[in-house]
DNA sequence: TATAATTGTCTATATCAATAGACAAATTTG
DNA sequence: CAAATTTGTCTATTGATATAGACAATTATA
């Protein structure tokens, strides 16, 4: 085996700042039980040994992860971890939202952000089998579990068949109880396409994000039983909150 | 609609420079078709005005990305996009590294970079069934295709019905084919979880990544069709050159 | 109740990141 | 060939990062 180093990698200059990269690792150690929940973090002074930096760099990022709602710093006493661990968001032939969380959160629910009609672009139109330019509805939603934001998600469905899902969504809550009133029983997932990327403006804002955050980016295309499509949808999830568990499709 | 904000997001003081963030707007825009493969990107006066930056920053953010191999800048002509797009990677029921980059690259190959008897780890022992301490042979591997790494995994194995496996890995280059040596004729997926991070000091060695990149990571159980479970694997995948597609399981 | 441990605040200094402007070097265009 | 376009290099200035040290404020411990 070999000898562990004692700073665990932290690269300078690289256009990401020392704070930032030691509130990820202590992220990291979070999530992976290395500084166990509710219970103290290691003292300022230790950490920064440990990652080889100064204290008040360790302090920075504890900052940041302080104002994130990870830690509470208490003077005299220590930095205890408050948060949960992440989620772990299904993926698999009948992918829903809220049946998939269930267990792991009390309380869970989509918000309509916005909708609009609008031509479809190349590869919107080519996921749901529509020309080009035709119409869709654009659905703009996000995914809330114990009060904080766990998914942003854009749908979109053919505006033919689909006239007023809108409206549908907006009363229901939901994508399943939507699609019911347009006789849509059941359906599942085709494809999925996974990427990840730094969250932007409106990622920050939708899902309550600090700079520099990552999300997990699902482009997706659900179908009837018999093969028919019926939505597109790009949906992101915040790695620190969310992890996807792939199942059988 | 609303109207599109000319800078389309830039965060100051977040602990990501400014240079790395234009830096991942740029390959995402490539990513998008925004800036055609093998064609010029706007001159550097037009980003600069685009992203509402200097001229030298966006020269930072030009410099890393000539760096890493995905643009060659060329005085008085123009700066080019020189990468390929994105592979993407199929996940599903019976995931095989060289087979599932058939057609996207004209080579592939898995190198076998170091192998270890060591005792299972808490994850690994309840991901193989095993003891936690018993025994496990580790492999850790890199696939590369048209010489570029695309992935990086550790994988276990039970160290007393895969003795040897590590001199089989070593002289076939090949999971499965080291597997057939045991009886392993047919393997099939169990589970996958997946997450994202940035990329630590590993993961920019062995992947010839610059700091700051994102890393996807799949934590995947094997299973023989009634069900044993024969390797536990925890992968890492350089979001900017791979993309991960979910299948049927 | 001292003492130690730990977080919070302040000052100071050096380096990196970002802006600004000027001009050189190479290439394309008229 | 001359002019315009575009990348490359240099100097200078400002603000954000990171390090260093000292000490205050709060809490736990002997």
């Amino acid at each position: 085996m070999v000898g562990r180093l004692a700073a665990d990698s932290i690269e300078r200059r690289s256009g990401v700042s020392l704070w930032r990269q030691i509130a990820e690792k202590i992220l990291q150690a979070i999530a992976v039980g290395d500084f166990a929940e509710s219970a103290a973090l290691p003292p300022e002074m230790a950490l920064a040994e440990r990652y080889g930096v100064n204290r008040h760099t360790v302090r920075s990022a504890i900052s940041a992860l302080v104002q994130e709602g990870v830690l509470r710093a208490e003077q005299g006493r220590g930095t205890f971890v408050l948060s949960r661990r992440r989620l772990s968001y299904p993926i698999g032939a009948r992918t829903r939202f809220s049946t998939g969380l269930q267990g792991q959160t009390s309380e869970r629910h989509i918000v309509l952000l916005a909708s609009s009609v609008e031509p479809a672009s190349q590869r919107v139109a080519e996921g749901l089998g529509l020309a080009k330019g035709a119409d869709v509805i654009r659905l703009e939603t996000r995914g809330e579990a114990d009060g904080r934001p766990v998914s942003r998600a854009a749908g979109w469905f053919d505006a033919r068949r689909f006239a007023g899902i809108d409206a549908a969504m907006a009363e229901t809550g939901s994508i399943t109880a939507s699609l019911a009133r347009f006789g849509i029983d059941d359906y599942l997932r085709q494809s999925t396409v996974l990427s990840a990327r730094h969250a932007d403006a409106a990622d920050l804002a939708d899902l309550d994000l600090q700079p520099g955050a990552i999300v997990l980016v699902t482009v997706a295309i659900n179908v009837t039983p018999d093969g028919q499509p019926i939505q597109f949808s790009e949906s992101r999830f915040p790695a620190e909150r969310v992890e996807l568990k792939l199942s059988a499709l």
